[in-house]
DNA sequence: TGATGGGTTGATCGATCAATCAAGTCGTGC
DNA sequence: GCACGACTTGATTGATCGATCAACCCATCA
């Protein structure tokens, strides 16, 4: 059996991602992870601590939780990115394009984060990118030597995260769809043999 | 003097963009427009309803007041694109990069919107693709004849809103920076004659 | 057996929320 | 002068919020 906090932790991620922290009230956790608001206050000072775990859990899982199993099977640095925003893509279909990236979700929700939130979403942008760094810098042979690999993945990250945006927004999957066919058609002519770098 | 209603949305414009929808109380737009309760629900029927005044507003404010001051002196049809992202580029730095596009914001701070409120997200999201993908189709001789203009415009979007998030996320500019930069590199080799086109 | 302490129970708190409403003000038409 | 409707005033409501706390449970170990 779970405990107490890990079941406050899992409905927490659920809850957060699904109508964001503020709409989730504290009676909501827990209700649905079944534990009495005493529990919820041993476990966590307060209803931000739960959030700031919840980060933590987002950030530490990066890689086992969201890119092993996008990555299984898929061995090309570059498709690896692409398997990558199509896990994002599944998410989106899977739950009628109103579920996309939690992170994203949250960031622009907290207008005025304090400090140790802000850190915390800024570290799970990081790790994204990090990793599709790591990515592109495996496929720099096919590259133009001055292709800036940070800001390229920073690139990768922006076109996800506004792709899940305005797939939500209209409740299709189209827009999402259409800004990656616009990344693949960049990233095919980035690594054209010849012509890769032109700035 | 401006009447009430337009105090409140004038306030309200500020408010929702500076914290979100549910982080501002009414007694917040009460105090900060110098309204009191009774002629604000006279005015609306419920805070809802200021929401979707204010969405209102932004969709029919995006020609006269978003793009008609970002173009002023600007002809170039893919500088105008450009000049747009420099519009909102000004916005960020001048708010220490707390402030973006408060269409984005509150599209993803609202989970699960009613339906006109999501309609008039999307709205505005279509309007001022619309008007980006009138640009493009304005400088349509430099591209391949095979370029989905509406697809582009949408990706132009997404590169904004992702760019604003990363932005607000780390208090810091050159994540937009460097997204407008790789836009650029992209739309360059896109415009480059005889090689326009690719898929 | 009894003491200790991590964890649980659930009623309850004050604050804050959106929304209401009876009473009042004021300009306009008759 | 008076009736009327548009709008304002501001106290008040019930609901909901995050958080608290005394009492209690129970495994562990002396």
């Amino acid at each position: 059996m779970h405990s107490a906090k890990q079941r406050i932790m899992m409905t927490a991620m659920r809850l957060f991602a699904e109508r964001g922290y503020q709409s989730t009230a504290v009676a909501d956790l827990l209700r649905e992870s079944s534990v009495h608001s005493g529990s919820l206050y041993h476990a966590f000072p307060t209803k931000q601590d739960v959030l700031i775990a919840v980060l933590e859990a987002y950030r530490d899982g990066i890689a086992p939780m969201l890119l092993e199993p996008a990555w299984k099977g898929v061995h090309d640095p570059i498709e690896r990115i692409f398997a990558l925003l199509g896990a994002y893509r599944r998410l989106l279909v899977e739950t009628g394009c109103t579920y996309g990236c939690p992170i994203g979700s949250l960031a622009l929700e907290l207008h005025e984060p304090d400090p140790p939130i802000r850190a915390l979403l800024a570290a799970n942008f990081d790790g994204w990118i990090d990793h599709v760094r790591d990515c592109l810098e495996q496929a720099r042979h096919r590259f133009g030597e001055d292709v800036d690999t940070h800001r390229l993945a920073t690139f990768i990250l922006t076109v996800m995260e506004g792709g899940v945006m305005q797939a939500r927004t209209h409740r299709r999957i189209e827009p999402f769809d259409d800004c990656v066919e616009v990344l693949r058609d960049y990233v095919s002519r980035l690594t054209v043999k010849g012509e890769g770098n032109r700035r």
